[in-house]
DNA sequence: GTCTTAGTGTTGGTACGACCAACATAGCGA
DNA sequence: TCGCTATGTTGGTCGTACCAACACTAAGAC
């Protein structure tokens, strides 16, 4: 997790490499990021957010599913879901006509938590963004999003 | 490091949040990063490279100038040297007058890996921002230094 | 000239995100 | 029925970013 600790004096031929400043603002970002889950977080990471967040809008699911949504791999979706299962932020029960699979539910509690963390992460984005006009904003989240697209 | 494995159907509170798109940017950009240096790295890393550049630049270091200089911890500085050092790209001197000081100096092969690097990394830059026009290129540079200078 | 404090290199940890391999077992198509 | 694929789980690895503690040196306070 790339936080504070920038360097100093960055060579002139790292300093305007897009991958570099690519990385120095994701680093910038996962900062703030980490410091706002820590202090309002509940201890739960971006994991467990983004499952939430998949469960919430796109209902019950499979763990596979979950993973393949997600984006996150099976073997860490099993590890973070037992956290927000202990938590009891969400729930685990055998498919009935599928008895390999676990349909995983998201719990009234889980969605109170998830709501919560939508607002702390609804202030980092105003902290990581600050130094930008909101026209500015607008542009990078543009062309963030057709790099993403092509 | 983040590279492919990209979610299928990412939440809708996810999905336009800056953070996200930081996050997804970073994993395109490491991934493309990684598969260059797998490829034509010689086994070398993003650390390695960044002392390397920084001791070319700025002329032989001490370990602890160096970890300040490009925001790499005193430990892992240490580790990234002892690589470099066993591949003869740079060399390890006690300080004369400073007997607890190790000055580092990058060899003239450091120089070449450097260079053979450089363009390594030139060719990823190209593949990162290939989706954008030239002037959204700048544009999308000039954001982030913006960004990163506030 | 001691005594304390700050700085240096090193070892050995931790956290987190992102992977991979292997396994038992369930379901399905040939 | 036989094999293949999919599922959940366990137990790893790697890279980046950190932290704590240690032995030791240098420099400043007194």
């Amino acid at each position: 997790m790339p936080t504070a600790h920038p360097p100093s004096r960055t060579p002139e031929r790292v300093k305007d490499r897009p991958t570099w400043l690519i990385s120095r603002t994701f680093a910038r970002s996962s900062g703030l990021l980490a410091a706002g889950f820590e202090a309002h977080g509940s201890g739960l990471r971006s994991y467990h957010y983004r499952l939430l967040a998949a469960l919430e809008e796109f209902g019950p699911a499979s763990q596979a599913d979950l993973g393949r949504g997600t984006g996150i791999d099976r073997s860490d979706v099993t590890a973070a879901l037992s956290e927000l299962e202990s938590r009891r932020l969400v729930v685990r029960s055998v498919d009935p006509d599928h008895k390999r699979r676990n349909v995983v539910t998201i719990t009234p509690a889980g969605v109170e938590q998830l709501l919560e963390l939508d607002g702390v992460l609804d202030g980092i984005q105003e902290q990581v963004l600050e130094p930008l006009t909101s026209a500015q904003r607008r542009q990078f989240i543009a062309l963030m999003v057709k790099l993403l697209a092509g």
